[in-house]
DNA sequence: TGCACGATTGCACAGCTCTACAGATAGTTG
DNA sequence: CAACTATCTGTAGAGCTGTGCAATCGTGCA
């Protein structure tokens, strides 16, 4: 039995008075069944929310979201002071994140959030802690 | 005018067939007025997106989530396979971001998830694109 | 076909982040 | 109070990230 598992025994101990091994298996089930809850591949979630969780990317959502209409690239740049490359870069991760679409129009290119974007700042919006 | 407004001017003139200063300003104003719209103070949304979107600290919340009760340290360290330092300092993060609570009983300590925590979770869940 | 323009991309490097290690801290127990 | 335990913290260094620069792509137009 590992230190871990030593530990987790002391604890069960202490909370029920007594403990047993199949108490330790019980509990390590129950969590075990709670870790495979989770999705089977967690890695686009990580990725959407690193790549929102940048300042630069985070400012332009934000100002998508309020906006509540695609964007063209030069209508971001005209408002926030960030060099073209770097909202061009900015603009291609979220992409790439799932966080925003894509469309051409001649030289144009237009931007809008999606739900998954929406959906994370308006999670935000309501557990926000000070009254701003 | 800057490069970036005549820019902007000439987007405006594509999509309207003309514009003129007053076109520029009024777009320019509309823009500002949504950028404003944001929260004053991002940095602790930023902060909580970020510090969600690493992989240890998203694997420990996701298992508080699911096991939906306040979890002990040595429960987390005996399921998942991330050394005690890097658990602790994980769970420092992820308290300081507001995304997981803390609680004292003797020499055992006590994390649950925040509010904040449960709706960015349930955000990714509701928006995930694959069927798993 | 050549030019102008909006936007993107490759690259380099400064700055940030994550983790393991070692040692510290705060309870508990005898 | 000494020994033990659960957890935390400071630190270093490997690896990752973000931005500006310069070059490039793709579209429209004369």
């Amino acid at each position: 039995m590992s230190q871990q598992t030593e530990r987790l025994e002391r604890l069960i101990a202490d909370e029920l008075g007594e403990c047993c091994d199949g108490d330790v298996e019980q509990r390590l089930d129950t969590l075990r069944a709670c870790q495979s809850e989770g999705p089977s591949n967690p890695d686009a979630d990580l990725t959407a929310l690193k790549t929102l969780g940048n300042d630069t990317r985070h400012t332009i959502v934000r100002l998508m979201a309020a906006a509540d209409r695609e964007l063209c690239v030069c209508e971001i740049t005209a408002i926030v002071d960030i060099s073209d490359s770097a909202i061009s870069h900015a603009l291609s991760d979220l992409q790439e994140a799932g966080l925003v679409t894509r469309r051409k129009d001649g030289t144009w290119r237009y931007y809008d959030v999606t739900d998954r974007a929406e959906a994370l700042i308006d999670a935000l919006d309501r557990t926000r802690e000070d009254g701003q």
